[in-house]
DNA sequence: AAATTTATGTCAGCCATGTTGACATATCTT
DNA sequence: AAGATATGTCAACATGGCTGACATAAATTT
């Protein structure tokens, strides 16, 4: 009855003389509440597309490159290993799923036939406005509660956020090239 | 050279007509940008710590655990399943390892002796506050741009984007108990 | 007191998605 | 012609999810 247990966040954040080496932060300035809402946070949000995506029998990898490959049309196998930041042989499973099953077309390079450009269709489309709907939903009932002007300070947070340094073709076109990384 | 790809962002949400049935934000309305803001930011984020546990031959799970572990000194393993939403034969994997290499304490509940309570060592402390460190690095640095104004109106965000419906015992404690959930 | 439920642990095996290393092919560059 | 690059693929392995079955101890109910 009594339950003990979950009686709050400790109120001395290192009772122990523990915490040796923190970060950089020194204890009791780490944001423990921010840290947990980021959590919580990203679980739901995409919690409502690993849902969907069982339907069709895909996973959150599935969705990670119809994504990208919808947003960045022409986007080529390369570039999209370096914003996904796995290997080759990861990408080449799901993304074979993607294409035998009609989702993701393939278009060989103009200047460099090497290359694959590739292209979401209308079936992928589909599928991933329908993903980014429902994602949609949930922040923009979340952006009701903070007006547009909350919205910039949220964007510009999460920009803040992503580590600029050495960034991908898609993190270029985002943050509107400010560097010019690998060509 | 010409690198005719990465032309933007699709300027037509849906050329083809495609979309069909989306979440229920209708199409130009969907929030790509901050769908992507935070699939980077949140990579970045969880990438300082996943780097650093490396080093102890841990992983995300073992983070995750630990740190609510340290927060909610006490918790029950239920309550950990619940808050994880994992299943106890995968929580029992990780857990294991980290009470067998003593970063985590179990004790046996005073009123209901099938209870486990599970406590954070100096040792967990230790690595769970480095962590914590690193992340609140970076969640400073972001800060910076945006003012202790602009961090209310972030923690009110990430707040709005969590599920409220059937809340686990961190969320009751995060959100205030406006639920009272199970007991 | 006996029966049942609850909290936890554990064995065995499957699946998704990440990894490394090796190697093949087509195409572009030198 | 030789070498570098873009992509694909085979094989094997690790992590961390999952299901199903079953065991134990302790609390609760009958």
């Amino acid at each position: 009855m009594a339950d003990i247990n979950f009686s709050r966040p400790a109120a001395q954040p290192d009772s122990r003389g523990a915490e040796v080496s923190p970060g950089s932060a020194r204890a009791g300035e780490l944001r423990w509440d921010i840290i947990e809402l980021l959590f919580f946070a990203y679980r739901d949000f995409v919690g409502d597309a690993d849902h969907e995506l069982e339907a069709f029998g895909f996973g959150r990898a599935h969705h990670r490159v119809l994504h990208f490959v919808h947003r960045y049309p022409g986007l080529k196998v390369a570039d999209l290993l370096d914003v996904l930041r796995i290997t080759k042989q990861s990408l080449g499973r799901v993304l074979k799923q993607l294409l035998d099953e009609g989702y993701i077309i393939q278009k060989t390079g103009n200047n460099d036939r090497r290359q694959r450009l590739l292209y979401a269709t209308p079936k992928g489309e589909a599928l991933v406005g329908k993903l980014a709907g429902m994602q949609t939903d949930r922040i923009n009932r979340a952006i009701a509660e903070i007006g547009p002007a909350g919205t910039e300070t949220v964007r510009q947070f999460l920009r803040a956020m992503i580590d600029r340094d050495d960034p991908d073709k898609v993190l270029e076109t985002i943050f509107g090239s400010g560097k010019p990384a690998k060509t």
